[in-house]
DNA sequence: ATGTCC
């Protein structure tokens, strides 16, 4: 382990109060023994920098997938007091609401004798790639209500059903959403792009559930082995990129107006209930609802494909969950036995909220949320479920996914893409994507093996798993 | 992640 960490257990280490100057809180991050060598020094600077912000509760934490990103570390979670606390862009990340849905299908894997197809079939389709536009006419007035409303918006325009809402975090609607602090650019970034996938990590996939670790839950969530679903990973595209952009230089002066040492001006800050703090927390939030109705509308298309293609119902196909993987919520904690509302900050982090938690939709309540980890390309994905643990110990949040460990262009330099495709091929995996290029970065030697982070949370009991699934189909920006 | 530099 690093110099001046000290590892509490088999899956958790502590940063103590001084590791940097002004740490508030120590800082804890979860990571088992053999995902140590790949822990960057510059990653846990960052959380301990975490550990300094005013109102920050318990501790700076981050997960198994950690790895250095903007002023926060990815794979962070960091909840602040609304009184004392502040609000932060680098808390959340450029992606606002970068998220993952799993749908289910009637379809056995047996069932899909014509892989090729059905993929390319999905890629004309969804639009794919940077820059990629929908086909989708938006108004200004259009736009508007699905910034403040959501997915609630999108299923009365038609792209979707109202059980499909009911499977969102926050019902696919953040309560708090503001498009007032929205800026004119941003949202003509994102007038062309609701209903498109972007680039990247971000995919559309095509899965078979290989493995069920608790038959019991994966009934409640409507899973079970051998049955085809498809996993649809994406943002808010520009508008998001653009808030966050627009609310960091606004956050950058206000920082120094409240007098709010940092350690790193990219943890530019403002007090919750500042106007500068609720502007950027307005606008995240609508940004947010834009990313939950680009996950429903391409949900609509696919669902369209495989009633065209396989002959079955649009409700045949329906949402099992959509979980946020950057975002700011406000929410209500247990901390030292006495109810309190706390703004938790998760950047590349996953809620998991445990079994009885009333934003847990009724009919998984009993068992808790489902919580979606996908994998890298190539790679399994998880479905796990939250637990009491989780709301003790993290705000009721886990780990994101596979985790990032060789740059992009390091990636690119290593392997062809093509090599990358033809290797998957092999394996049974059709992937179509863009371009090679985008096929290289997104290899999977360049990121840390997702069963490894898996089994990190799992031994923690921040989140129990579910079931598995295999990559048949990607489709790839 | 991102009209991968207004």
């Amino acid at each position: 382990m690093l110099e001046g960490i000290e590892r509490i257990n088999e899956v958790e280490c502590e940063v103590p109060v001084g590791y940097v100057p002004g740490m508030r809180v120590s800082a804890r991050f979860f990571l088992s023994e053999d995902l140590e060598e790949s822990l960057e020094e510059g990653a846990v600077h960052q959380l301990a920098n975490v550990a300094t912000l005013p109102g920050i509760v318990r501790h700076a934490l981050a997960m198994p997938d950690i790895h250095s990103g903007y002023g926060f570390p990815i794979g962070g979670v960091a909840a602040f007091r609304e009184e004392t606390g502040i609000i932060s862009p680098g808390g959340v990340g450029y992606d606002i609401n970068c998220g993952v849905r799993l749908l289910a299908t009637p379809l056995r894997v047996e069932d899909l004798t014509q892989m090729r197809a059905l993929v390319e079939e999905l890629f004309r389709t969804v639009p794919t790639g940077v820059g990629a536009e929908s086909r989708m006419r938006l108004s200004a007035q259009g736009l508007e209500e699905m910034l403040v409303e959501g997915v609630p918006w999108a299923v009365r325009e038609g792209y979707g059903i109202e059980a499909d809402a009911v499977h969102c975090e926050e019902n696919g609607q953040m309560q708090d959403a503001d498009a007032v602090p929205v800026s004119k650019r941003a949202r003509k970034r994102g007038m062309p792009q609701a209903g498109t996938l972007g680039s990247g990590n971000h995919f559309l996939e095509v899965q078979v559930i290989d493995k069920v670790f608790d038959p019991k839950v994966a009934a409640v969530y409507g899973l079970e082995e051998g049955q085809v679903c498809c996993m649809i990973h994406c943002g808010s595209r520009g508008l998001g990129h653009q808030v966050c952009t627009d609310h960091l230089r606004v956050l950058e002066s206000a920082t120094r107006k409240y007098e709010i040492a940092i350690p790193d001006r990219q943890l530019a800050c403002a007090p919750i209930h500042s106007p500068e703090g609720e502007a950027y927390f307005g606008a995240m939030a609508a940004a947010a609802n834009y990313a939950w109705v680009n996950r429903q509308v391409i949900t609509h298309e696919v669902r369209k494909v495989f009633s065209r293609l396989f002959g079955i119902e649009y409700e045949e196909m329906p949402l099992v969950y959509d979980v946020a993987h950057n975002v700011a919520k406000r929410e209500e904690h247990d901390i030292d036995g006495r109810r309190e509302t706390l703004y938790v900050h998760r950047k590349g982090a996953t809620r998991a909220f445990g079994p009885g938690r009333l934003e847990v939709p009724a009919d998984y309540r009993a068992v808790g949320q489902p919580v979606i980890i996908p994998g890298s390309m190539g790679s399994s994905s998880y479905v796990l479920h939250g637990t009491d643990t989780a709301m003790e110990r993290t705000f009721g949040s886990t780990c994101h996914g596979a985790g990032r460990v060789m740059s992009r262009t390091k990636a690119k330099k290593s392997m062809p893409g093509k090599e990358v495709r033809e290797a998957l091929m092999e394996r049974g995996i059709y992937v179509r994507a863009t371009s090679d290029a985008s096929i290289a970065e997104e290899a999977p030697a360049a990121y840390k093996e997702s069963d490894k982070v898996v089994d990190t949370v799992t031994r923690a009991r921040l989140s129990l798993p579910v079931v598995r699934l295999r990559p048949l189909g990607v489709i790839k920006g």
